[in-house]
DNA sequence: TTTTGAAGTCTCTCC
DNA sequence: GACTTCAAAA
C-alpha cells in the first residue's frame, strides 16, 4: 500500500523555478500570510472568488519547498471534483513532487485507511461499500423483517429511515431529539426505529457491508478508541489541509481532532456564506467554532474577489446581505464595470430553453468556448428540456450532478452479480439478482438467502440449494454463472486484472441482456450503458478495486456528451448549483429562478433551510466572471395539481433591491409557427444571428 | 406464490 | 413524467 508511513527525510530540491519569492509574488498580502503561516492551527475565511484554492495549493507548494515530504501532506475536500482539481493544481504548481501529495474526499481517504488499518480494528479487509441506494435497500430488508412492510399504519419509508440514520450518525443528535425535530409525526415509533437501526447495523456487520457514514464513523472510532491505532494513523501525516470547511459536520471535526492529536499543523479554509450541505449534517457553525475546537487558532480573512466584475459582485453582495446570519464581510474587487447582470423573463419553459441555447450560440460565435459557459439549476431534473434541445441542435454538453450512471437500475443489476462474487455475504446484491430471475419473487429470494445464511454464506452454498420447481431453470443458470465468476477452474492466461473484470461483465451479460430486454421497452440506451461499464472496468486492476471506485468515485452520466468526441471536446456545462461550487465560468446562466423551485418549495417552511437556499443562490451567482443571466419562466405547465398551468412568481430572493442591480430582459415571442423544426445537422447556427437580432428588447 | 396491471407517490442537493 | 407500492389474476 502506498499509505505506509514514510520517514521524514530531507529531499533534494525539485523546484528550481519556484523558489519562495516567485511562489509568493503572485499573491496578495493576506494570501501570502496564509501560505507562509507556521505550524499552528490556521483558519482562512475566504469568500467566493478570493483565491481560496490558489492559497491552499500555494501553501502545499510552500510546505514542500520548506522540506516537508509531499506524501506526508494530506489535503481533504468535500466533493470529488474539488479533490481532483486541488490535486491537479498542486501537481501543476509543484511539479512531479506534487503528485505525491495525499488527498481526496473525507470518504475516499477514510476508505483507504479502513482497508489499511481496519483489520487491526476487527473489520475484515474485503468489505463491500454500499452506496446510498444499497443502504436504503438494506434498510428495507430490515424494515421488512420487522413486519412493517404491509402494516396499515404509516411507518417511515426506507428513504426516510436511512436519512434519519445517517443524520443521527453525522450530527450525533440523540435519536429522540432528531425525531422530534425532523419527523415529529413518527415520534410514536421511536422504539421500533431504534430496534430497526440496531438490526441494520447488525446486518451490515454480518454481511460485511460498509455504508458511506461508516467510512467516517469507523475512521473517527479508530482514532478515538485505540491509542495505538490513533498514533499509527495520525502519524502518517505532518500537515493537514481542509477545503470547504463550512461543509463539514461534527463527525468530520472529530476526525480532524484525532488526526491532529500528535501535532497542530492543521489549515482549514472555508466561507460560511457558501455553506450548502446541511442535508448532510454540515453546519456553518462548525467553521465559526473552529477556534474553540483548536485553541490558539490564527484567523486570516480573504475578501478581495478576483473573479467577477463589479456589477456581478454588487448583485451577489446585495443578495447575500439579506441573510439572517452572516459573518463574512462583503467582497470587493479591483475589476470595475461590467454589464449589469440580466434578469430574463421568459413566457414559459420552452422560451427559457430557447433563450439559453440562442444566447450560448451567440456567445460561442463571438469567440467564447462552450466550456467557458455554464447553465446552473437547483436540481438535476430541471435541465431535461434543455438537454433535449441541445441534443436536437447538436450542441455538445456535459452534465454535472443529478442522476449518476451507476444509480441506473440496469447498471446496478450487473454490478450486483459482480458484488456477490466479490463478497458472497452481500445480501443486498443477492436479493437484487434473485429478484431478476424468472420464477423467483420476494419470498423465494428471502428463503434462498436464509438457506445460504444457514450455510454461513459458503460460496458454494447457492449451487447446492434446492430451488422450488418453477425456479429450477433460473437457479441452474445463475449457479453456473456465479461459479464462472468466482473463477472456478483456471483463470484464462492474460486475463488477470482489468481484462478479468471485463470478461466477467461479458459473462454476466450473456445471462442478463435477455432479462434487460424483457424488462424495459427501449433497451438500446441501457445496453449501451453496459458496454460503457465494461470499458470503464478495463482500467481497474481488480474486481474489488473496481467496485470500491464505483461507489466512491462514480463516473457521471453516460449521456453526457451529445455529439463531439468524448475526450477533449469543447462542451457546454450543465450543472446543479451544488456540483458547481468551487468552479468559475466566463458566463453563467441560472435557470428556473422561480419561487418554489429556487428556493425549493420544500425549504420555504423552515427558516434555516430557506437561508441555506439563499446561500445556494449566492454560490450560483458568484460562479460568474464576466456575464450573468438569471432566467425565469412565468408559466409552468402541468406542475401543480388541478391546473393545466400556473403563473409562477420570481424567486423571492430577487427582491426589489436586488433587481435594482440587474437589467431586465424580455424575450420576445418568436414568429407565428412556434419553430417546431430542429436545425439540420451540421451547421446549427447558420441563421441565428438574424433571429437573435430581433429577439431581445432592452 | 409470482406476475401483471393499476393506482399512488413524490419529486434535491453528495459521498 | 418515473418509480414504487398495492391489489387482483394466473
Amino acid at each position: 500500500m502506498d499509505d505506509e508511513p514514510r520517514l521524514y527525510r530531507p529531499r533534494p530540491r525539485e523546484l528550481p523555478t519556484n523558489d519562495e519569492r516567485t511562489l509568493l509574488a503572485s499573491l496578495n498580502p493576506d494570501q501570502a500570510r496564509a501560505v507562509t503561516f507556521g505550524d499552528a492551527p490556521l483558519l482562512v475565511i475566504a469568500g467566493a472568488g478570493t483565491g481560496k484554492t490558489r492559497t491552499l495549493v500555494h501553501r502545499v507548494a510552500f510546505l514542500i519547498e520548506r522540506g516537508v515530504a509531499p506524501e506526508r501532506i494530506l489535503l481533504l475536500t468535500f466533493t470529488r471534483r474539488a479533490a481532483a482539481e486541488m490535486l491537479s493544481r498542486a501537481e501543476r504548481l509543484v511539479g512531479p513532487a506534487g503528485a505525491r501529495v495525499h488527498g481526496g474526499t473525507f470518504h475516499s481517504v477514510g476508505h483507504r485507511l479502513l482497508r489499511q488499518f481496519g483489520g487491526a480494528a476487527g473489520l475484515p479487509a474485503d468489505f463491500t461499500i454500499m452506496d446510498q441506494g444499497d443502504a436504503q435497500d438494506l434498510m428495507q430488508l430490515a424494515r421488512g423483517a420487522q413486519g412493517h412492510a404491509k402494516s396499515a399504519k404509516r411507518f417511515p419509508k426506507k428513504e426516510t429511515l436511512h436519512y434519519l440514520y445517517s443524520r443521527h450518525v453525522n450530527t450525533e443528535l440523540p435519536l429522540d431529539e432528531l425525531l422530534h425535530r425532523e419527523v415529529p409525526h413518527f415520534l410514536e415509533y421511536e422504539e421500533q426505529i431504534t430496534a430497526l437501526f440496531a438490526d441494520y447495523t447488525l446486518r451490515k456487520q454480518e454481511r460485511n457491508l460498509v455504508d458511506y457514514d461508516d467510512l467516517l464513523l469507523f475512521w473517527a472510532t479508530m482514532l478515538e478508541a485505540s491509542p495505538d491505532l490513533a498514533a499509527r494513523i495520525a502519524g502518517l501525516y505532518d500537515h493537514l489541509l481542509v477545503d470547504e470547511y463550512q461543509d463539514t459536520n461534527l463527525l468530520q471535526a472529530r476526525i480532524l481532532r484525532g488526526m491532529c492529536s500528535t501535532h497542530r499543523r492543521l489549515t482549514v479554509v472555508g466561507d460560511d456564506a457558501q455553506s450548502i450541505y446541511s442535508f448532510r449534517g454540515a453546519h456553518f457553525r462548525n467553521i465559526l467554532d473552529f477556534p474553540k475546537q483548536f485553541p490558539g487558532t490564527t484567523l486570516v480573512t480573504l475578501a478581495q474577489n478576483y473573479r467577477s466584475t463589479a456589477a456581478i459582485l454588487t448583485l451577489s453582495n446585495t443578495l447575500i446581505s439579506r441573510a439572517e446570519e452572516r459573518f463574512t464581510k462583503d467582497l470587493w474587487t479591483a475589476r470595475d464595470g461590467g454589464e449589469k447582470p440580466w434578469l430574463v423573463t421568459a413566457k414559459d419553459e420552452a422560451q427559457q430553453t430557447r433563450f439559453v441555447v440562442d444566447r450560448v450560440l451567440q456567445m460561442h460565435e463571438g469567440g467564447v468556448p462552450l466550456r467557458e459557459m455554464v447553465v446552473l439549476f437547483r436540481a438535476g431534473y430541471m435541465s431535461a428540456d434543455l438537454e433535449i434541445e441541445l441534443t436536437n441542435r447538436k450542441i455538445p454538453f456535459e452534465k454535472w450532478g443529478g442522476l449518476k450512471f451507476l444509480e441506473a437500475a440496469h447498471v446496478k443489476d450487473v454490478l450486483a452479480f459482480l458484488r456477490v462474487s466479490d463478497n458472497p455475504r452481500d445480501e443486498v446484491s443477492w436479493y437484487r439478482i434473485l429478484m431478476l430471475m424468472p420464477g423467483i419473487g420476494d419470498s423465494t429470494a428471502r428463503a434462498l438467502m436464509a438457506s445460504m445464511q444457514e450455510r454461513a454464506w459458503d460460496p458454494d452454498a447457492f449451487t447446492h440449494l434446492i430451488a422450488p420447481p418453477r425456479a429450477r431453470e433460473a437457479h441452474r443458470s445463475l449457479a453456473t454463472l456465479l461459479r464462472q465468476l468466482r473463477g472456478v477452474g483456471a483463470v484464462p492466461a492474460g486475463e488477470e486484472g482489468g481484462a478479468r473484470v471485463a470478461s466477467d461483465i461479458a459473462a454476466i451479460r450473456a445471462l442478463y441482456d435477455a432479462i434487460l430486454k424483457e424488462k424495459y421497452d427501449r433497451p438500446e440506451a441501457r445496453l449501451a450503458d453496459l458496454d460503457q461499464l465494461r470499458t470503464i472496468s478495463a482500467s481497474y486492476p481488480s474486481r474489488t478495486t473496481f467496485l470500491a471506485a464505483l461507489a466512491l468515485d462514480p463516473p457521471s452520466s453516460t449521456q453526457d456528451l451529445a455529439g463531439g468526441s468524448e475526450s477533449e471536446s469543447d462542451a457546454l456545462v450543465l450543472s446543479t448549483v451544488h456540483s458547481a461550487k468551487g468552479k468559475e465560468w466566463k458566463a453563467v446562466f441560472l435557470i428556473w429562478a422561480v419561487d418554489g423551485w429556487f428556493p425549493s418549495s420544500r425549504a420555504v417552511e423552515d427558516p434555516d433551510e430557506l437561508e441555506e437556499e439563499r446561500r445556494l443562490m449566492y454560490v450560483a451567482l458568484t460562479r460568474a466572471k464576466d456575464e450573468l443571466a438569471i432566467v425565469y419562466p412565468m408559466q409552468v405547465y402541468g406542475t401543480r395539481r388541478g391546473a393545466d398551468y400556473s403563473i409562477d412568481q420570481l424567486s423571492r430572493f430577487l427582491d426589489r433591491g436586488v433587481r435594482a442591480t440587474m437589467q431586465r430582459i424580455v424575450v420576445e415571442e418568436p414568429g407565428e409557427p412556434p419553430a417546431p423544426t430542429p436545425a439540420p445537422a451540421g451547421q446549427p447556427a447558420i441563421d441565428l444571428r438574424a433571429i437573435m437580432r430581433g429577439r431581445f428588447t432592452k
